[in-house]
DNA sequence: CGTTCCCGCCACCAG
DNA sequence: CTGGTGGCGGGAACG
């Protein structure tokens, strides 16, 4: 069967041959009369006059042209035109391509029968000269970073275009990136309104915490991908993990090859972007295979929601910063095409598939060099890549237990509602090996370094992993705390090495009940024309029939395992609110009730303020499943404030300190706006937000959710203690102002556990610090347990200048 | 030859 | 049907 796209390319590629000739013949003539760019203006607005496209339009379709053929359309745009020299004067190196193409123009142009004048100027436009990027450049040259808000900063697009001289398709590509980061906002059709940076910081750290909802724009693939850079520690990332990660496609191979590749081109037109706004800069990272190219960081570093959400509340400009939110959610969380009420699911799944796939690969072919580390300590060079074969189920084992701390820990913050400073319990190593506490990833979370001592520091690292597989479910005692713990999501056969799991990361803190608050607004807003909100209302309320389909038998496979070689409920996270549910029938009808609680929850929470409800402390709360990749936003408050109250009176003797991505370099975060919160999720047992519950629990069964170190960080006493709660803090990346990150758990992942101690935000350099380390845990004797992180690539980075 | 990514066809949707 | 959007992938330019 051909699929609709194959169709259109063989369908196109006909179209092409059919009509090569003539469109040759029409060229010349084009070339001949390129005037005829003040011709055909056709309706199509104001594309830029001529280009390409007109001449496609007058003799079909062709191929890329080549250099120079794109003479027609002349260059008479004074602004444009005096743009570009500005320009290439500030820039040496587009001096030095403009030089190039002229050199090459001028025979281009006498072989083209070009015009001369601004119609050769034309001609030297390289491909280089016309990148995004730099196309991005001269659009952002446009406008101010920081824009007087009370002047018009509309953005039509058609003058863009006719001004930069482009397709409008272009400017879409640019302006999809740029909303993503908030920078600015549709406002109708073809009308943007330009925020500039203003609130880009904000929405960056917003990024940290939301969760995207549309599949494939490339405004959401562009969030996520800025998510990629936000949460791992090596502000590196490589095109082809970034990939992988953002397809979350069919695992089939084959299938896969063609979309890694689109996916690949995709990024390629979003790192332009980004990389023209200088948030990120391409690198190249060396591996095993070779170079690889990639994308370092430089945007901002310290991200702080709660502080920037306070700043831009405090902004002299209310109006824009509702505005901006309901963009941000907007952006984040609606769909265009909403036939997607609310699910991202599909993706998800995918995201889990691909993963799995990943991660088998990775099982089944351990190759990179590896580096160990024990935990909490350097690098141990011991670990052999035979070990590489009991990964999988020294993972297993890990989770296991990890799932057992968690539990036990919910356990006992239930039941003691106040977050006593002391350590809820010590995991008292419940049964067998498999309990004692693992520090497994205390490395993970290194003291805070010295640059940073005063300040806790919450290490918002994307571990991206190879997570630890979980192997069999066994007895275990009841979670325990830290919140997070992980789920690996495993073939049927359940503890077979070999099969990837997909680890589910379970954090402490609770779904933002926000989140709905945030999409509802998002869909209502009214940007979108009505008949989509409408959409978006509908679907909301209703999961379509497959996704239903999907997630219940999802939920059955998981009950079913779970039941048989797991915990309860509890295990599975579920919220109490969830698992209280009266359900009669536990089983067929549960599942249906809990999606329709769920949806019922969405529906509610649209009234619901998030700050109305009890608050429970976002960072310590119970375990709360979060799909990986994904951000899930908590309230919209001020996050880590006021958990301190939480229904205990007692709360804070533990000071509180603000988690702050330790950047080196970057200025710790003013502690103040954060009480003091134990440690210790706090979770109020009741008050669960269903959404939450259920959106973890279906997350979770999605198996999206990724494992946190944190959960394996059982504290042990001394982890009652600030530091302790900075430990853990610090396991849980992003988890900083309330919101929760949940790493996008990529097989080949990349992220280093390890908080590079002082290392300088900006400086990617130390090249031995570029390790994407899988944190692998070593079971070795019961009682010793390592933490063995495995560079799944050793990453030279090397910044590459083109 | 691999990487980068421009180009524009065409699907989709709202009006 | 029309026009705005923007997904998508061919294949040219670049290195």
């Amino acid at each position: 069967m051909l699929s609709p796209r194959h169709y259109n390319a063989v369908k196109k590629r006909w179209k092409m041959t059919s009509s090569l000739l003539d469109g040759q013949v029409l060229r010349q003539k084009f070339a001949i009369n390129p005037n005829s760019s003040s011709a055909p203006y056709d309706k199509k607005k104001v594309k830029p006059l001529t280009t390409k496209q007109d001449t496609q339009k007058v003799m079909g379709p062709l191929s890329t042209p080549t250099k120079g053929s794109e003479a027609a359309g002349g260059e008479p745009w004074t602004p444009t035109s005096n743009l570009k020299m500005l320009i290439s004067a500030a820039s040496p190196e587009i001096r030095n391509r403009e030089k190039e193409r002229n050199v090459s123009e001028e025979t281009e142009c006498s072989s083209q029968d070009t015009e001369p004048g601004e119609e050769s100027e034309r001609l030297q436009f390289s491909r280089k000269e016309k990148s995004l990027g730099l196309l991005c450049h001269k659009f952002l040259a446009r406008y101010p970073d920081d824009p007087n808000p009370a002047v018009n900063n509309d953005i039509c697009l058609d003058d863009v275009a006719v001004e930069l001289n482009v397709e409008r398709r272009r400017i879409y590509d640019i302006m999809n990136v740029l909303e993503s980061l908030n920078m600015v906002s549709r406002l109708a059709k073809n009308r943007y309104t330009w925020h500039g940076r203003v609130r880009l910081s904000q929405t960056l750290a917003l990024l940290q915490k939301e969760a995207s909802r549309k599949d494939k724009s490339l405004r959401v693939m562009s969030q996520k991908f800025v998510m990629l850079f936000l949460v791992s520690r090596p502000r590196v990332v490589s095109l082809e993990i970034a990939a992988k990660i953002l397809i979350g496609e069919d695992q089939v191979v084959d299938q896969d090859k063609s979309k890694f590749k689109t996916k690949i081109r995709r990024l390629y037109d979003i790192s332009n972007v980004l990389s023209s706004l200088k948030l990120i800069k391409k690198v190249h990272v060396t591996e095993e295979r070779g170079r690889k190219p990639a994308f370092k960081w430089t945007g901002p570093e310290n991200l702080s929601v709660s502080g920037l959400q306070m700043e831009a509340l405090s902004r002299p400009r209310p109006l824009e910063m509702r505005s901006s939110i309901d963009n941000c959610s907007k952006n984040l969380f609606s769909s265009p095409s909403t036939k997607r009420g609310f699910t991202r699911h599909p993706s998800l799944v995918k995201l889990a598939k691909s993963i799995q796939e990943d991660r088998r690969k990775i099982n089944s072919a351990p190759t990179s060099p590896v580096k160990t580390t024990i935990s909490g300590d350097a690098a141990s060079e011991g670990f052999h890549t035979s070990k590489m074969d009991h990964l999988a189920e020294i993972c297993k084992m890990q989770l296991d237990q990890q799932a057992v701390m968690v539990q036990k820990q919910n356990e006992l913050k239930d039941s003691a509602p106040l977050q006593q400073k002391i350590p809820p319990i010590p995991p008292a190593a419940p049964s067998g090996a498999e309990v004692h506490p693992r520090t497994v990833q205390l490395s993970f979370a290194p003291p805070p370094p010295p640059c940073c001592s005063f300040v806790p520091v919450l290490v918002p690292q994307v571990y991206v992993s190879h997570t630890p597989v979980r192997a069999r479910p066994a007895t275990r005692p009841p979670p325990s705390s830290t919140a997070v713990r992980s789920m690996t999501f495993e073939s049927p056969r359940g503890a077979n090495a070999k099969a990837s799991p997909v680890s589910v990361t379970m954090t402490g803190q609770r779904l933002p009940e926000a989140s709905p608050a945030l999409k509802r607004t998002c869909y209502e807003s009214v940007e979108r024309s009505p008949a989509k909100i409408k959409r978006t209302e509908t679907n909301s309320k209703s999961v379509s029939p497959k996704l239903f389909e999907i997630l219940q038998a999802r939920l059955k496979d998981r009950r079913g395992a779970l039941t048989s070689s797991r915990a309860s409920a509890r295990a599975l996270h579920l919220e109490p609110e969830f698992n209280k549910t009266p359900h009669n029938n536990p089983h067929a009808v549960e599942h249906s009730t809990e999606l329709q609680r769920f949806l019922e929850a969405e529906d509610r929470q649209e009234n619901t303020q998030n700050h109305a409800r009890a608050t429970p402390t976002p960072e310590c709360s119970g375990p709360t499943l979060i799909p990986t990749g994904y951000l899930i936003p908590f309230p919209q408050q001020p996050l880590l404030v006021k958990e301190t109250s939480t229904a205990n009176g007692e709360t804070n003797k533990t000071p509180t300190y603000i988690y702050h991505t330790p950047t080196a370099g970057s200025v710790a975060p003013p502690p103040k706006e954060f009480t003091p919160s134990p440690l210790p999720l706090h979770r109020p047992a009741h008050r669960v937000s269903p959404n939450p519950s259920i959106l973890n629990f279906t997350l979770q069964n999605l198996a999206l959710i990724h494992n946190t170190h944190t959960a394996t960080h059982t504290p042990p006493a001394e982890q009652a203690g600030p530091i302790a709660c900075t430990h853990t803090a610090a396991h849980t990346p992003l988890q900083t102002h309330g919101m929760i990150f949940v790493k996008p758990v990529s097989p080949l992942t990349l992220i280093s556990l390890q908080q590079p101690t002082l290392t300088t935000p900006k400086s990617g350099t130390a090249p031995q610090q570029c390790f994407f380390h899988t944190p692998v845990s070593t079971v070795l004797p019961p009682t010793t347990t390592k933490t063995v992180y495995i560079p799944q690539r050793r990453l030279d980075v090397s910044s590459e200048e083109h």
